[in-house]
DNA sequence: GCTGGTTCTTGAACATGTTCAAAAGATCGG
DNA sequence: CCGATCTTTTGAACATGTTCAAGAACCAGC
């Protein structure tokens, strides 16, 4: 497959320009006309390669699909540094993240259901869960980190710790949300988003009072002991 | 396709006879080899008709994952009965309820994945939000509300009415969870329904805290225009 | 510039879900 | 019992993801 060489100078590499060719012909036909109805073979045409040789860099037609998934999570990476650039409030940053993953994914809302019906096989190296998208997956909750980090929430430490894991679950039913809507403008997932931030916000701030603390804080036991069990 | 009078004489009609031998054998198949290991063909063979007239009964493979789950709801909703009629306490009866769910499914477990795989795109009519799948979720929120309903729980009304429906959602992240836990006897999902139940109880009688009150107030008022929206 | 190996490319072949036109069987009025 | 109509059954044909053996292109070392 790959060498260690191969890390180093791919860049120039010749068959470096045919795997991008074949992605980027790729994502434009998924865009163009769903991923259903694009063929293998429309991707291999349409670039101008043989069948095999699209097989030869992705292994799969879902592997061409994983590598949307990156690109779209680089572009949404991408979006959020200037949104926590230049604002502290928790409600108001954690709102912008979520948006501007929307903005980012609109375009490929119409087949990005095929898309999770891969992800939600576990063996799947598609699925958000799988050992392939961990490098993915970190760098999701490190937004989110960040969104916590640079923000005027005050928060026990513990909690403070896996809220940004939390944060990135809570993503998750959002997209899964944002896949089943198919209203107007995506009218509902925004409605979505913008009544449940303030609520999540509150709910935080929710953890001063004492009764509350005790059972945070066991939910942070569970949360953890379940990852390590 | 059907006509009128199938409903009320199908039990007896000859090709309702041919129409349950494809669909046991589809999931003697399946529980045997996996769903993608089985083909329509085998099932076919197995079943002793051609392959058309397995599609002719069922439009798809996909449709015969479709009645397993109506198969697996329906033992699950017997499996309830004789827990909900010996016990009055709220978290014992939730339990029971979402233990008795892994001990039905158990022996799908390993192909569950691809079935939910089915399940997670929007347009299927195999997801469970899906208008076809209607009914075997108003079941299942159903066997939810006897579990409320029969407790000792006390709530405020209106969340008491939401709660059936948020506990049908709890059991779908459950279920999301088990699809992906291939610990040893199922040790983690287990241990997830364990420590969360007492949790959960635990923040539904922090509800009458006031100051958690007004939030979960608008946490139902925001479910609810969600629901409409 | 030859040679041996590695990388890249090809297209035919395969597996399997699905469709469909045609045939076979069942039912029923006359 | 006949023919018409409806239901059921068939199997070949099709579409498409995937594999693979073979060859072409390329490159490093002599």
């Amino acid at each position: 497959m790959t060498t260690l060489t191969d890390v180093t100078d791919s860049a120039t590499a010749k068959g470096e320009q045919t795997r991008e060719l074949i992605l980027s012909t790729a994502l434009r036909l998924f865009r163009e006309q769903g991923y259903g109805k694009t063929t293998m073979r429309a991707i291999a045409a349409e670039a101008g390669v043989s069948v095999g040789n699209a097989y030869y860099y992705y292994s799969s037609k879902e592997h061409l699909m994983q590598a949307y998934y990156d690109h779209l999570q680089e572009q949404h990476r991408e979006a959020t540094v200037a949104i926590l650039a230049g604002e502290k409030s928790f409600p108001k940053r954690l709102t912008g993240v979520l948006r501007s993953w929307l903005e980012v994914s609109e375009p490929y809302h119409e087949f990005a259901g095929t898309f999770f019906k891969s992800a939600a096989e576990p063996k799947s190296p598609l699925s958000p869960f799988s050992e392939q998208s961990r490098p993915a997956r970190e760098a999701s909750v490190e937004t989110f980190r960040q969104v916590v980090e640079g923000s005027d929430l005050k928060l026990p430490a513990d909690l403070r710790a896996e809220l940004p894991e939390l944060l990135w679950l809570m993503q998750m039913g959002i997209v899964l949300f944002w896949v089943h809507d198919d209203s107007k403008g995506l009218r509902r997932t925004h409605l979505l988003i913008t009544s449940t931030v303030p609520l999540v916000d509150r709910l935080l701030r929710l953890t001063r009072i004492p009764g509350v603390r005790g059972v945070v804080t066991d939910l942070v036991g569970v949360i953890r002991s379940i990852k390590t069990a």
